[in-house]
DNA sequence: GCCAACGTTGGC
DNA sequence: GCCAACGTTGGC
């Protein structure tokens, strides 16, 4: 069980508007709860404090199950969004800080936020002294893997759709990966899902 | 290995 | 509570 997300501790604790942002989306939307997201991972081996931060796609297929603890994740925002996946929800698994950078396969989440065990573990590379056992600062969900897609998509050719889209209205116009750029996890809306799903099937 | 972007820290 | 300094991410 490797330790997955490379985003460094942080230990302010801005947790507090997370309320206000769960009334505002009541009452001014209906828009659906994003139920697909995108988890970045490191394919190759980079050692942190005597620890291989690598977990690729192949890595998560050879766990028991072909399950893993998404443990490690140490922003607020990222942690958030782990808080909202559901058991059922979808992901793209992304290998990053590698040559090409890019979306590989497909995941899903089997459990629900809980805590992340590595916080309060001092030889891990993410334990964060400052997290309370009676109140974790830091979860986890699991997520298994699903699939490879046909073929790998490259970051380059979703950048190049996102400026186009930029232009044109389309699909990725508001790419989480362009938009906030460095979040470890991040969410996919229903239109960008179905968008990058299709381009699998291009040839080109 | 460089460094832009961005989150966090801490002095005031 | 502002914001400069600092640390990290991760593409290139």
């Amino acid at each position: 069980m490797p330790p997955k997300s490379k985003v460094s501790k942080r230990k302010s604790e801005p947790e507090t508007k997370e309320k206000t942002d769960d009334k505002k989306s009541k009452i001014e939307e209906s828009t659906e709860r994003i139920s697909k997201w995108l988890f970045k991972s490191e394919p190759e081996t980079r050692m942190e404090k005597g620890v291989d931060m690598r977990f690729s796609f192949d890595d998560l297929k050879a766990e028991k199950n072909e399950t893993s603890h998404w443990d490690g994740v140490r922003n607020y925002s990222a942690r958030n969004f782990m808080r909202e996946m559901k058991v059922g929800d979808e992901g793209f698994f992304y290998h990053s800080n590698t040559k090409i950078p890019g979306i590989i396969g497909l995941v899903t989440v089997v459990r629900e936020a809980y805590p992340d065990h590595t916080q309060f573990d001092p030889k891990d590379p993410h334990y964060d002294p400052k997290s309370d056992k009676a109140a974790p600062r830091w979860d986890m969900v699991d997520v298994k893997y699903v699939r490879k897609l046909k073929r790998y998509i490259p970051l380059s050719e979703l950048k190049e759709l996102h400026q186009k889209h930029k232009g044109s209205g389309g699909p990725l116009r508001n790419l989480a990966m362009f938009t906030k750029a460095r979040l470890s996890v991040q969410p996919i809306t229903e239109e960008e899902w179905q968008f990058i799903l299709s381009l699998e099937n291009e040839t080109d």
